[in-house]
DNA sequence: CTTCATTACCTTTTT
DNA sequence: GGTAATGAAG
């Protein structure tokens, strides 16, 4: 039979037709074409940095570069989407075999490949913070301290202490000594829990966040050939935000790069960088041109972002830090309002100015999604959120608990997790624990009577072959025979998430958390997300590593009601979670000291400059309004314990020309009117303070001459 | 051995 | 409002 011919075009190889000279600036277009070689970009806030780095992308495409010589790695997972997505939109080439996600996921790639010259095989677990904390709890007991008596650092600490102590590379002798003296008597014993961590991880066959990294560089540093093998491939790399690379980020890229010829393009903007919390190191963009000989240095400083107003005052805020890359970023939007400076009584009065500023903003315009509230930690959004709520303004809370994270989530997800990986022990026993008449005892003799397996069906074998459920107390033996019986349903659903993610709920996990949660309903809700978030996936692999890796999707996002039916709500967000976006209006609130900055985070090293940074994150990312408020008083509880609060550093140290003061008063309603009605915090009598219904005069601020805060 | 109740201690920021 | 350690009852 003669087959008709069809050709299908090389997509890869079109050429995009995309005009780099029209579409960028100067200093974006130098940098968009430059050559090979190590390169820096600083690329202050709003100067087109994501813009910079997708035609970066377009341009090497267009000089014929394949997409997967191409590796793009960013901060966030929502970075790499929208630039791959926006590489898409701009050279219509079909860029799917580019390497791109953050250092996590690229480096679980290569790990699931590479991993067993390590011991690991391909179907290793990632252990998230809580996943790590139940086998540090494991470790404790493995060394046998006794905990009783003295203090001991619980697995949250231990876990923290050793997660910066691989990020950072500080000995965690050094570590306890600095951060946790008051566990240096155990010293000895962190040491051997921390030894102890890493040998189980092994037997679990499970890698932490750490170990994506480390485990990553190790194997990029000890194989030579796997190093230039990945050098040939991946002619060139791209880094977001350095500036917040660690240590171990920065020598996994710097290795890639030996072997592809020092192709490597760092962006990032040093004054944004506020991750030291997790071992972020700031030498990485400072000292790049050192360590990368030849480094050519590129800067934008043209801000296409916000009004004049507001970047005078940013930059009025990052000039007062002192080590950084000299660069004076410039205006190109017209003329706007005065960023707002609100000192306010008490809380409640900051949110309700708040909501009232939205509502106008609103009349007036502004969608709800172009507006966001800013605080430094999530526990200042309480009385906003409050407000917000009984103003029916619809809002969506950014952060908290990820979805992945919350016990059902995790629950139902251990049992997917022990089938896959059998050497989970911590999956294992999360799932063993769930049933009823099966505590600590019997899974620990479960787990070590088990005969050790590493595949699905194998461990299904000894599940079921074993004579262990004879040996049962009988209280357990229904418990043991019901997972056994969901682990056999898991077992037939490797390429089906869905169905997998069902048939542990009908294998009575449904019914276990109706007992269990007083808010099953919702749970319950999350639980049928899960299943239908699972469907888009083909492998339960691939659908838990998206999860555990992928996940930005929140399960605390809180939305009122209220509003137009289908309008997008105001945006609730830490500064840290607003990094790379940005809004019309930003109400940057809670701006006291000892918030912001933070107390704890004053006591560190370069604490104050980190915290400033902070404030200048938040406050960049506004475009065309700014509305800088605080609280005066902190209620305490009941009447007494209210304490008054120093407006932010950050906002004192600002000439007052840039910001215009806002003078806010109650409008009395019918409620208040009545005396017994009034719910205001009431001050301590020690504090100066009242909460009457009149301006204070202790508490208003002068407004004379030129300072706002004497 | 398991389970449940009670207590103290938080809470900076996150892949 | 959440987690972790502890103790007592079944």
């Amino acid at each position: 039979m003669a087959a008709r011919r069809f050709v299908l075009q090389r997509r890869s190889g079109h050429r995009p037709e995309v005009d780099f000279k029209a579409d960028l600036n100067e200093q974006q277009h130098a940098a968009v074409t430059c050559g090979d070689g190590p390169k820096l970009i600083i690329a202050g806030a709003g100067t087109g940095k994501t813009r910079t780095l997708t035609y970066r992308v377009g341009w090497l495409l267009s000089q014929g570069v394949a997409a997967e010589n191409i590796l793009l790695v960013t901060f966030t997972n929502k970075a790499a989407r929208e630039m791959v997505e926006r590489v898409r939109t701009l050279t219509r080439v079909d860029n799917a075999r580019l390497w791109g996600g953050t250092f996590h996921s690229v480096g679980a790639r290569f790990l699931r490949r590479h991993g067993s010259a390590l011991g690991y095989t391909e179907s290793f677990s990632i252990l998230d913070a809580s996943d790590q904390r139940d086998l540090l709890r494991l470790c404790v007991t493995d060394v046998g301290v006794n905990v009783t008596g003295r203090r001991f650092p619980t697995p949250k600490v231990l876990g923290s202490l050793i997660s910066l102590h691989t990020n950072t590379r500080v000995a965690l002798e050094d570590l306890v000594v600095e951060r946790y003296p008051q566990f240096v008597d155990w010293e000895e014993a962190i040491l051997a829990i921390a030894q102890r961590y890493v040998t189980r991880k092994r037997e679990a066959n499970a890698m932490d966040y750490d170990d994506l990294l480390t485990l990553w560089l190790k194997l990029l540093q000890d194989d030579g050939e796997l190093r230039a093998r990945y050098g040939q491939r991946l002619r060139h790399i791209l880094v977001d935000e350095y500036q917040d690379t660690n240590i171990v980020q920065g020598e996994i890229v710097e290795a890639l790069a030996e072997g592809n010829g020092g192709n490597l393009m760092a962006v990032g903007d040093d004054c944004q960088s506020i991750y030291a919390f997790r071992g972020a190191h700031y030498d990485n963009i400072l000292r790049f041109p050192e360590r990368n000989p030849g480094t050519e240095i590129f800067k934008l400083e043209v801000n296409y972002r916000s009004t004049p107003e507001i970047l005078a005052l940013t930059n009025a805020s990052i000039a007062c830090n002192a080590d950084q890359y000299q660069k004076e970023l410039s205006a190109e939007r017209d003329t706007g309002m005065l960023p707002a400076l609100i000192p306010c009584n008490y809380p409640d009065q900051e949110a309700g100015f708040v909501v009232e500023r939205i509502l106008q903003l609103r009349d007036e315009g502004t969608p709800l999604r172009e507006i966001a509230i800013l605080y430094r930690a999530h526990s200042h959004r309480l009385t906003v959120e409050t407000s917000l709520l009984r103003a029916d303004i619809p809002y969506e809370v950014r952060g908290g608990l990820r979805f992945f994270e919350q016990a059902h989530v995790k629950d139902v997800t251990a049992h997917l997790r022990v089938v896959l990986n059998p050497r989970d022990e911590v999956a294992f026993r999360r799932a063993l624990l769930l049933q009823q008449g099966i505590g600590n005892v019997t899974a620990n003799r479960l787990w070590e009577s088990l005969v050790a397996a590493t595949e699905p069906e194998q461990f299904l074998q000894a599940l079921e072959t074993t004579d262990l459920a004879e040996k049962l107390p009988s209280r357990a033996r229904a418990g043991w025979q019901s997972f056994v019986a969901t682990a056999r349903s898991v077992v037939e659903c490797l390429n089906a998430p869905e169905a997998a993610v069902q048939s542990v709920m009908e294998g009575g996990y449904e019914a276990l958390a109706r007992v269990q949660f007083t808010n099953f309903e919702s749970r319950l809700e999350d639980l049928e997300q899960l299943a239908i978030f699972a469907a888009q996936y083909d492998t339960l692999a691939a659908f838990l590593e998206e999860l555990v890796l992928l996940g930005e999707m929140y399960g605390q996002d809180v939305k009122a009601g209220g509003g137009e039916e289908d309008e997008r709500p105001v945006v609730l967000s830490t500064v840290h979670q607003s990094k790379g976006l940005e809004w019309d209006a930003v109400f940057f609130v809670h701006l006291v000291e000892g918030a912001l900055p933070s107390q704890r985070a004053l006591a560190e090293r370069g604490g104050e400059e980190e915290e400033r940074r902070i404030f200048y994150v938040g406050t960049t990312r506004a475009r065309n309004e700014l509305y800088l408020s605080y609280p005066i008083v902190r209620p305490g509880s009941g009447m007494a314990g209210a304490l008054l609060q120093q407006p932010s550093r950050f906002l004192q140290e600002i000439p007052t020309r840039l910001m215009e003061p806002w003078e806010i008063f109650d409008a009395p309603t019918s409620q208040e009117r009545s005396p017994a009605s009034r719910q205001r915090p009431q001050a301590g009598a020690g504090a100066g303070a009242s909460a009457g219904d009149d301006w204070d005069p202790n508490v208003d601020p002068v407004w004379d001459d030129d300072s706002y805060f004497d």
